[in-house]
DNA sequence: GCCCTATGTTAAA
DNA sequence: TTAACCTAGGGCT
């Protein structure tokens, strides 16, 4: 369930849970193999930055990036449970588990290493100190489209798909538009609502991006505007929803509201 | 139980 | 532009 909010739920969980504490980490699948390099060793601190999890221990920073299958699965069991499937990384500390299966990324980083991550992603929205006037002058400096600009992690951090999607309906913007023609103010203005959305999705672990149901516990097929609606008539004018590949990701928006 | 899909990114062609 | 990564949930039979 990966777009930037999840992963900044994940390093709270493990700022809460784990950090102060020296953590038995071991990857039962095996194909983590410098877990060793840091098992048992103190977990300075969790951050994340977009959709990169950032675990700081004494000895190396671990980056973990879940692609599309990542999961984490967090517990407090009473007694240690075998691992269930392939569990890339497991990380034990004061009665809490956690259970790390199909990341795309688990590795170990140098701090020079570490700061070129940092250096290749755009602000995030969910960060206090980002920087909007980043965001806003890459965008309007392409001639690359705004759909495809905000899914540019360099662009901006920790949006996917789902934000991509339910941020340019909001902003009643059509998502082929060059960046350098959308007006600086609606990318101001996308921006701003990232900033606002975001953290309610770091609360509630969903994605709530309509107005009346930011509160409620919304079923999942009534939570969107737009994203995966294909077809469906637009809650605003009754449009049916289009739905198009957007370099190689599937893009929906409304072509009447967001003409 | 089987098939499809997925909130993502990288490397190779 | 395409393939690879490689897990789990949902819809269907």
């Amino acid at each position: 369930m990966p777009e930037g909010h999840t992963v900044h739920r994940t390093a709270n969980h493990f700022r809460k849970n784990f950090a102060g504490q020296n953590v038995a980490v071991s990857s039962p699948q095996g194909r983590f193999t410098d877990s060793k390099l840091i098992d048992g060793s103190k977990l300075i601190s969790a951050k994340a930055v977009g959709k990169q999890l950032f675990l700081h221990f004494e000895p190396a920073i671990l980056r973990i990036h879940l692609g599309i299958y990542g999961k984490w699965q967090f517990s407090q069991p009473a007694e240690l449970p075998e691992p269930r499937g392939a569990v890339r990384a497991r990380f034990i500390a004061a009665g809490h588990l956690a259970d790390l299966r199909g990341p795309t990324a688990c590795e170990l980083l140098t701090d020079e290493q570490y700061l070129q991550v940092l250096s290749r992603l755009g602000p995030d929205p969910l960060d206090p100190g980002a920087e909007m006037t980043k965001f806003v002058e890459k965008v309007g400096r392409s001639a690359v489209s705004i759909g495809q600009l905000l899914m540019d992690q360099s662009v901006i951090s920790g949006i996917g798909n789902v934000y991509r999607a339910e941020l340019l309906f909001r902003a009643n913007l059509d998502p082929h538009t060059p960046g350098k023609l959308v007006p600086r103010e609606i990318v101001e203005a996308i921006w701003r609502d990232a900033v606002a959305l975001m953290p309610l999705g770091v609360k509630t672990g969903l994605m709530l991006t309509r107005e009346g149901f930011l509160k409620a516990k919304t079923k999942k097929a009534d939570r969107y505007y737009v994203y995966k609606r294909e077809g469906l008539a637009c809650r605003e004018c009754g449009n049916l929803i289009s739905i198009e590949l957007m370099a190689t990701r599937k893009l929906y928006f409304c072509s009447a509201c967001q003409a």
